[in-house]
DNA sequence: CTTTGAAACA
C-alpha cells in the first residue's frame, strides 16, 4: 500500500500549492506560503496540471451526495431537469435551491471553473505547456460538473484536443447532475467540436435522457442508431439502458396502467434486441428480473431466470437479491433462503450483507427471532457487517421474545458486530464529516 | 467512457 512514488508526490505537493492560491484568490504567480515546490518555478508535466485540476475539482464542487460513492454515483431519489433560470431565480429569493447542485456553494462553484480556466491558461502562457488530450478533458469534465456549460462550450469550440471520449465524459457528467438538455445540446454540437458521434456518446446521452424521464427524446434516438446502414448501430448497452429505465421508471408513478405499460415497453425491446441477433448479458436480465419482481411478477421473473441459465449466461449476487427482496417482502421467507443457498451451492456469488439482510428484517417481522439472529451469525462470520438498523432490529426482537440469552454483552458476536459497524462509522466521518448518525439504542458510543 | 441492485427514520 505505502509505495511512495516521488513524482506523484511531488504533483499532489504542487496541487496543494495551487489550491491556497486558488482558495484565496491569489495570482498563480504570488510566492508560495511555505517553502518548495512553488506554482511559478515548478517543472510542468501532464499529470502535474492533471493532478492541480483534479484538487480544484475535488475542493470546490464534490457533491456531498457522491462523497464516500467509490466510482461514479447513482440518485436515489429521481433525477429531473433541471432549469437554470428557475434555480437562479430561486437563489435571488432565498429559498432552496433543487437538484443535485443544491448543497454546493454557488459561489465556490464559480470561483473554481474560474479559477481552473485561468490555471489552464496560466500554464500555456507563462511556461509554454503543451495542453494535451487529458489536460483539456480534465478542464472540461471540471467544468461540467459545476455545471458551467456557458464556458465548458466555448472552451470545447476552441480546444484542438478535444476527443468523442472527451465529450462523452461531458455528457456523462452534465447527464449526472439533471442536465438532460443541455447533455442533448452538447451532443448536437459535437461536429463544432470537430469530433464525430459513436455508440458510446449515443449510449451516455440516452442514458441521461432516461434518468429525467425524456423517453421520447431517448427512444427518438434509438430510432436514429436502428436505421440500416447507419453508422453508430445500437448494441447491447444502447438496449440494457433503455430496458432498465423503463423498468425503473415505470414502478416511479403511483398510477398501476403507466407501471403496466413500461414494464411491457421494456419486454417489447427485450425481443426487438433478440430479433436484431443481439446478445442481451447479465445485466440486461437483472434490469428484467428486478422490474418483474418489484410488480410481482414472480412466474415470469423466474421464466427469465431459466432463459439466462440455459443461454450460458451465470447469474449474479443481484440477480439473486432481487429474489430475496422479492420473497422476503412477500413474507416466503423459506424460499428467499433457498435462493441464498442456490447461490452459494452453484457457486454464483457470495452473500453479503445486501443479501442477509432483506432474509433477516422479514424474519424479525414474522416473529422467528432465533432464525434472524442465526443469519446475522452466519452474516458476521462471512466477514461482513450488518447495518446499525438491522443489529438493533435483531436485539430488539430478541428482548421482546424473551430470547434475552443470545444477548450477552461479552459475546464475541456482539463485539465483532459493534466494531464492525463503529469502524465503519470513522471511516465515513474522514471522507463525509457533515452526516448525522442515527444512533440505535443498542449503539452506545464506545470510549 | 456507457448498463443491473442497495434499508429505516424524520
Amino acid at each position: 500500500m505505502g509505495i511512495t512514488n516521488p513524482a506523484r508526490h511531488f504533483n499532489k505537493h504542487l496541487a496543494n500549492q495551487v489550491l491556497v492560491l486558488v482558495i484565496k484568490d491569489l495570482p498563480f504567480d504570488a510566492p508560495p506560503p511555505s517553502p518548495s515546490p512553488s506554482p511559478s518555478a515548478a517543472p510542468w508535466t501532464n499529470d502535474a496540471v492533471t493532478e492541480v485540476l483534479r484538487s480544484i475539482s475535488r475542493y470546490t464542487l464534490q457533491s456531498p451526495r457522491s462523497i464516500g460513492r467509490q466510482s461514479g454515483f447513482r440518485h436515489r431519489t429521481p433525477l429531473r431537469q433541471r432549469n437554470f433560470n428557475l434555480e437562479h431565480h430561486k437563489f435571488c429569493n432565498n429559498t432552496l435551491v433543487l437538484g443535485p447542485a443544491a448543497h454546493q456553494d454557488p459561489d465556490k462553484v464559480h470561483l473554481g471553473s474560474l479559477k481552473a480556466l485561468e490555471f489552464f491558461r496560466w500554464v500555456e502562457a507563462r511556461f509554454a505547456f503543451a495542453h494535451s488530450e487529458a489536460t483539456c478533458r480534465e478542464l472540461a469534465c471540471l467544468l461540467a460538473r459545476a455545471s458551467a456549460t456557458k464556458h465548458l462550450w466555448n472552451f470545447l469550440k476552441q480546444c484542438p484536443h478535444v476527443t468523442t471520449a472527451t465529450v462523452t465524459c461531458v455528457i456523462k457528467l452534465l447527464g449526472e447532475h439533471g442536465l438532460a438538455d443541455e447533455a442533448l445540446l452538447t451532443f448536437h454540437r459535437m461536429k463544432q467540436f470537430r469530433c464525430k458521434p459513436d455508440t458510446h456518446s449515443y449510449n451516455t446521452l440516452i442514458y441521461a435522457l432516461c434518468c429525467v424521464g425524456n423517453f421520447t427524446k431517448a427512444r427518438y434516438l434509438l430510432q436514429q442508431m436502428e436505421l440500416p446502414g447507419f453508422r453508430c448501430p445500437p448494441d447491447t448497452f444502447t438496449y440494457t439502458i433503455l430496458i432498465s429505465s423503463y423498468c425503473r421508471y415505470g414502478r416511479l408513478t403511483g398510477c398501476r396502467k403507466a407501471t403496466r405499460r413500461r414494464i411491457y415497453e421494456a419486454g417489447r425491446l427485450f425481443r426487438s434486441m433478440l430479433f436484431k441477433g443481439l446478445v442481451p448479458d447479465v445485466v440486461t436480465y437483472n434490469a428484467l428480473i428486478d422490474g418483474c419482481c418489484k410488480t410481482l411478477r414472480v412466474e415470469r421473473a423466474l421464466e427469465l431466470f431459466d432463459d439466462m441459465k440455459t443461454r450460458g449466461i451465470v447469474p449474479n449476487h443481484v440477480t439473486y437479491g432481487s429474489f430475496i427482496r422479492y420473497y422476503s417482502a412477500v413474507n416466503e421467507i423459506d424460499k428467499g433462503v433457498e435462493m441464498l443457498r442456490q447461490m452459494q451451492r452453484l457457486g454464483h456469488g457470495i452473500p453479503g450483507s445486501n443479501s442477509y439482510t432483506p432474509i433477516i428484517h422479514a424474519l424479525c417481522e414474522a416473529g422467528r427471532v432465533v432464525e434472524a439472529w442465526g443469519f446475522l451469525v452466519e452474516l458476521v462470520d462471512g466477514g461482513s457487517v450488518p447495518r446499525e438498523y438491522t443489529y438493533g432490529l435483531v436485539c430488539d426482537s430478541l428482548r421482546a421474545a424473551g430470547e434475552g440469552g443470545l444477548l450477552l454483552k461479552e459475546d464475541v458476536v456482539h463485539k465483532r458486530i459493534k466494531d464492525g459497524i463503529w469502524n465503519r462509522y470513522r471511516q465515513m466521518m474522514k471522507v463525509k464529516p457533515v452526516m448525522t448518525r442515527k444512533g440505535y439504542p443498542e449503539m452506545e458510543e464506545p470510549v
